[in-house]
DNA sequence: TGTTATATGTTACATTATAACATATCAAGC
DNA sequence: GCTTGATATGTTATAATGTAACATATAACA
């Protein structure tokens, strides 16, 4: 699980965007400037922020001043696997994990919104179950737990 | 579960609103004109709809013309367990046990939109273990699996 | 019946997201 | 290098979703 603890933030990014780079040229993928500079962004945020917020990042940084810019580019992020959306709060983060494939569960933080990300398996235990019991055929799962990070519990606001 | 089966969609209308209005008058809460007609349209619609198309419904009868009205009765029915919010979609849904408690994981067609409900215990299993580990307080989780209802496998549509 | 709490009506606006089309850049073959 | 087709970006305009704030009406109860 990837989330609450303390860590080295600047190697953090570093890394994580190395192994950005590495997948899209392995993959034929391009990481162009804009998207590049977003996954940048989430990574020093490191919770879930808007596409407007980033989007105003972008325009300071003469990176482009409107909506579809941002959008494509979390939409580029989130396609291969770099960044997710959180539907609950109509916002992006990182992906934990950037080497590959990930089916992940997110552990929310109602006051800071920091997301810690964990590995799901829906289809396997009691939902898999009802789902097939239902014939249902799960493609994706969002599962998104919200509720109070170590320090906000401590802290009082 | 409760979900894409076959039923008659009539008594399912009137019972549930009739357990809805048992439950609200042992709990004190007004099921009021407006509520009740727009649990009333989730139930006749049996999958996720906007808060939208709920309105549209109600201006055409004079319940009220302004998103307020409708944003206020799906939020009484929200925080009452009447209803859910499909996140996934920014829909929402009647719920499929009107009668108390639940913590509801969700099997959403994304041909039909029809919604199966589910219980989940995300607080169990490996989610919730990885929260105790990273000593996260969950307090409420959005479950939503994205898929294909059986009748949507087989219709070519 | 007066008082208080709750619900509704309405205006205006905030936030999130996309369609559509013009322009620029990249990648590969000639 | 140039051409060409695919991919990405820039821009305008607008759609879709959701809320703040305040006035009015209705219900519940002393």
């Amino acid at each position: 699980m990837i989330g609450f603890e303390q860590h080295d933030h600047h190697t953090c990014i570093a890394t994580n965007v190395a192994a950005a780079e590495e997948r899209c040229r392995a993959n034929g993928l391009r990481l162009t400037n804009v998207r590049r500079r977003v996954l940048e962004i989430l990574l020093e945020h490191h919770r879930a922020i808007g596409a407007y917020d980033i989007l105003e990042v972008l325009k300071d940084e003469g990176l482009g001043a409107q909506p579809p810019v941002a959008y494509r580019a979390l939409d580029f992020l989130v396609a291969n696997g770099f960044a997710h959306k959180i539907e609950r709060l109509n916002a992006f983060v990182a992906c934990g994990h950037p080497a590959g494939e990930c089916a992940p569960a997110f552990l929310i933080c109602r006051s800071c919104r920091k997301v810690a990300e964990a590995q799901a398996s829906p289809t396997d235990g009691a939902l898999g179950a009802s789902a097939d019991a239902a014939g249902f055929k799960i493609e994706r799962a969002v599962v998104e737990a919200v509720g109070l990070c170590p320090k906000c519990q401590t802290d009082p606001a």
